[in-house]
DNA sequence: CACTGGATCCTT
DNA sequence: AGGATCCAGTGA
């Protein structure tokens, strides 16, 4: 599908398949991330070695270390020479249920991809995977595509953990997930750069 | 080269 | 509320 507009590209992902090393999942939560002109897009000061797969063409596989023991993976949209891109938040494990358990060292099966740093981990994606063609049938990571889920099932809110650099926090509605999907993971306001002065 | 902060997660 | 822990961006 044209994977152009990332706000379009982040609704489709929504019930579409993720499958890693063994595992699949089914996405619950997405966000959007707008490039150049995003204060929390990692593109926000334009191309480095890190963020080069951004700009490339739609379809390929986005991830970036965080917080010195975390992977997470993002959908990078296009066009091509734009860096767009949507952050794969949380997903239900549909297959490989029981490996999924092995990587995230728990039994709590609506929390093993509840998170970007947990459906990662559960689908064993490794930060050498960026890059990867996500439609290409031989890439260690796809995306299968589903029937577009119907948009009133679809929620919308404020981005997580990401603060604007407009002020206090991101006020755009860029996240979407699958209404009252158990897996989605729990909001949590963005962390302030610097401690407030109460 | 050194310094700093992060699109997080888990435990207390 | 805080700690783990390392990569990448920035500035000298």
């Amino acid at each position: 599908m044209d994977a152009t507009d990332p706000f379009e590209t982040a609704r489709r992902l929504l019930g579409a398949h993720l499958i890693g090393r063994a595992v699949t999942v089914r996405l619950t939560e997405v966000e959007a991330y707008a490039g150049e002109r995003d204060p929390g897009s990692h593109a926000f000061r334009g191309r480095t070695a890190r963020n080069e797969v951004m700009f490339g063409p739609a379809g390929h596989l986005y991830c970036y270390f965080s917080y010195g023991m975390h992977t997470c993976c993002n959908y990078v949209c296009g066009p091509d020479g734009e860096a767009a891109a949507v952050l794969l938040r949380a997903g239900e494990v549909i297959d490989g249920i029981g490996l999924a358990r092995e990587r995230r060292h728990t039994t709590v099966d609506r929390s093993l991809a509840r998170g970007p740093a947990c459906l990662t981990q559960a689908l064993g994606i490794e930060l050498s995977d960026k890059g990867v063609d996500l439609h290409a049938t031989g890439s260690a990571v796809r995306v299968e595509w589903q029937a577009a889920l119907p948009s009133d099932v679809i929620r919308t809110g404020p981005r997580v953990g990401v603060s604007g650099a407009g002020g206090d926090g991101d006020t755009y509605p860029w996240r979407f997930w699958v209404d009252g999907d158990p897996t989605v993971s729990a909001y949590r306001p963005a962390k302030p750069r610097r401690r407030p002065r109460t």
